[in-house]
DNA sequence: ACATCGCTTTCCGGTTTGCGGAAGGCGTGC
DNA sequence: GCACGCCTTCCGCAAACCGGAAAGCGATGT
């Protein structure tokens, strides 16, 4: 008899059942209308009668929930609960949206929040522009640190190796043909970035969306978050990015101050 | 050989593992300073090893985290992520905010904001006051919607047959010593609430904390959320109500109008 | 009216794969 | 230096998961 697990360890860690239920949850939480039966079974490339099981068993706990008139499946309230406890953890995010809605008003265009978790930079929250042509990555999302002007804002308060090695570690995943995919160009980027006390993503991570951000400081001195402002590049235009970088700079320090945190001397830690 | 099945099915339904690392998640989110391996194993009633097992599961998805450092883990990102969808179905969140708080400043306590979800409250959002003391039921909760001022609101929406047969189907199931006991105070408080246009929860949830709600409705002329204003019962006194009535019932007819919905006529519907 | 299709949901036997005791390893306190 | 508590890994047994098949069910077309 040979050991199952020796030979199907290949990229599948864990517990298959539990596995394949949390990949549903995902495409539930991928699909703005819910799903039927099938559309997941053939999505996750499983048999229906598993989708079925696995579901029920989802809906058993709330994290699932079907609408028995269409049988739709749509992610459940309590996925919503625990989601929730990933935010709680940063208590900041309350006090930060006063900020984050007056930066709306003074650029009419969508300010964001977000935090670096791992090598991705989550988008936590958000204030929408009241544009009506408006680009939108919902909150909840998670882009490249490179490929993001608050992902690069966070970077930019890490010594050069550290940002070398993270590179080195994960890639630099680029997004769009204006992604940034040299280490060069990143440094590059990064020293820019620590002379302004503001990143710029020039359609790095969307095509047609430029975006501004800078550091919130936590009051042990270390980078906790970031804010931006992130509008379609025909209204944020080159000219217009050094006021909004101003804007977006005075707001984080605001909030910084707000939250009784402060910027190390200068902010540029050298190597 | 025996149908295992048969024999264990009570209370137990679905996937055994998937049900396990539910409870696992369910668990992490209730924690705010996450959880060691050792402590979960305990609560959820499983073998460490087990335990161990699914969270490594659970953490190949990122639906939870461990601080490699401290072996604490957490939730993770894609919980977060999962969870948005459960309110980006419900678009009117967004909108809500300014009216929240508006209502915020003009009571000076907390302005929440809840959706039905089968026979629970859940509070989706929320604007918290500037006092220093406050009571918190934090988003992402749910109440029996009979011990919640915006759960009476929405179900003073239906017609009295249909909120006899929740009842039964249910309970009633009060929360505190103030909570309703019996279908007729049900009745008496929901007729009441349909005359004023407002509901209130008299320390019905929360001991010491009083609750004043109302309802926005959907442009199709359904009940589609519920805002409120709560308050602690010491601040939030019985001459206070009629007022803040008023302006709940206002916010939640200015965010209908907004929302470009609109009330059935006179709101109550006749069975 | 009937047949066909596509879908959800339930059932059940074979065997995959999840379970948990035990052991290894690491850090801490006595 | 020993003992304790904890996290993590291993492995054989058998519990319970998987998925094909079939039963319902509603819609659509002939």
């Amino acid at each position: 008899m040979y050991r199952a697990k020796d030979i199907m360890m290949a990229g599948s860690e864990g517990v298959k059942s539990v596995r394949r239920a949390l990949d549903l949850l995902i495409l539930l939480g991928a699909s703005d209308d819910g799903l039927r039966v099938s559309e997941l079974a053939r999505q996750a490339e499983l048999a229906v009668s598993t989708t079925h099981r696995l579901l029920t068993t989802l809906e058993s706990q709330g994290f699932a929930q079907s609408d028995p008139e269409t049988a739709v499946w749509r992610v459940g309230r309590t996925a919503f609960t625990v989601g929730q406890a990933y935010g709680r953890r940063r208590s900041f995010i309350a006090p930060a949206l006063p900020y984050l809605k007056r930066l709306r008003d003074q650029t009419q265009e969508t300010a964001n929040f977000g935090i670096l978790d791992g090598d991705w930079l989550v988008t936590v929250s958000q204030v929408e522009s009241r544009q009506i042509v408006r680009a939108i990555s919902p909150p909840g999302g998670h882009t490249p640190v490179f490929c993001s002007g608050m992902g690069k804002a966070l970077l930019a308060t890490w010594p050069d190796p550290e940002i070398i090695a993270l590179a080195a570690r994960t890639g630099l995943r680029p997004m769009t043909p204006r992604s940034l995919t040299s280490i060069e160009a990143v440094l590059a980027d990064i020293a820019r970035i620590r002379r302004r006390g503001y990143a710029v993503d020039d359609e790095e991570h969307i095509q047609g969306l430029r975006c501004v951000a800078a550091v919130v400081w936590s009051p042990t001195g270390e980078p906790a978050c970031a804010i931006s402002i992130s509008g379609l590049a025909a209204r944020l235009a080159p000219e217009r990015l050094e006021i909004t970088g101003t804007q977006v700079r005075d707001a984080a320090h605001q909030l910084t101050e707000h939250l009784g945190g402060q910027a190390p001397d200068l902010f540029a830690r050298k190597t």
